[in-house]
DNA sequence: GCAATAATAATAACCATTATCATTATAAGA
DNA sequence: TCTTATAATGATAATGGTTATTATTATTGC
């Protein structure tokens, strides 16, 4: 039986107000600010609590840091490898979810993600002025 | 300027002739049999030049181990959560490359990843055979 | 062969994440 | 409201995959 607590809320909140995806230690520092005795065991403890009751969904890129997005609808990520932000991909800029595969294939799909990487535009621009 | 290695070669051609996707570990393990002095360091270490070189693919799926991919040609990867293992999905059955987005996507993309999961048929049948 | 230097083996260090455990906070019943 | 049961916490240690270090070895060009 699950108990309420007021850090696991004050997590959850606060991923909800970001639009960007944040990493554990982003959430620690920033939640800090208003809880400050929350450890850093309890925010990966609630992290990974509020990914198996589906409340926030993980987001791995591949660079040895998780990132979590409170947002849980499906969408596509992108991921730049210079600068290791990672940000939607607007839904009307995406191409049609391939979620979905032909019955014949023997595995059961319970998910998909999808993640696009390269250099932002962001990055493209400094390096073109360092030259 | 890059010389020769038999470490790197062995490697390559470990890769080259497996259909799954081993992790370092496995590629130590196994490497290890016909070049017993061989190095867990020298297996991270080709494996990250290789994978810069564009020879293999790094495939990242959360679990917290990365595994390799010697086939580069673009394909979806299975994942099943249960049994950890990664498999191709055979390119008849898989959806259309989500590949390019729009041209009104701020971002560059250089290239995309996508990852279906789910518990596998085995898991699935071990499963209902314990009750 | 011989010098220059890239790559290796062995091992230590790193660091994101997880586990441990005594203490604190929450929920439910009397 | 007091009490009891127990889930959750904070502090900290441990884990484990990966990377860095460094003396030694192997490869390349002359």
């Amino acid at each position: 039986m699950m108990k309420y607590s007021r850090q696991r809320e004050a997590i959850k909140e606060y991923l909800m107000e970001r639009r960007d995806h944040p990493t554990a230690e982003m959430v620690y520092r920033d939640v800090r600010e208003a809880n400050p005795k929350i450890s850093l065991g309890t925010v990966y403890r609630n992290l990974s609590l509020l990914v198996s009751l589906g409340e926030i969904q993980k987001i791995c890129c591949g660079d040895g840091v998780e990132r979590y997005d409170a947002n849980v609808s499906p969408h596509y990520h992108y991921h730049c490898t210079c600068c290791g932000r990672v940000m939607d991909v607007p839904p009307e800029q995406a191409p049609p979810s391939p979620i979905r595969l032909r019955e014949d294939f023997p595995e059961e799909v319970e998910g998909c993600t999808v993640l696009f990487h390269g250099t932002c535009r962001d990055c493209k621009e400094k390096s073109e002025k360092t030259g």
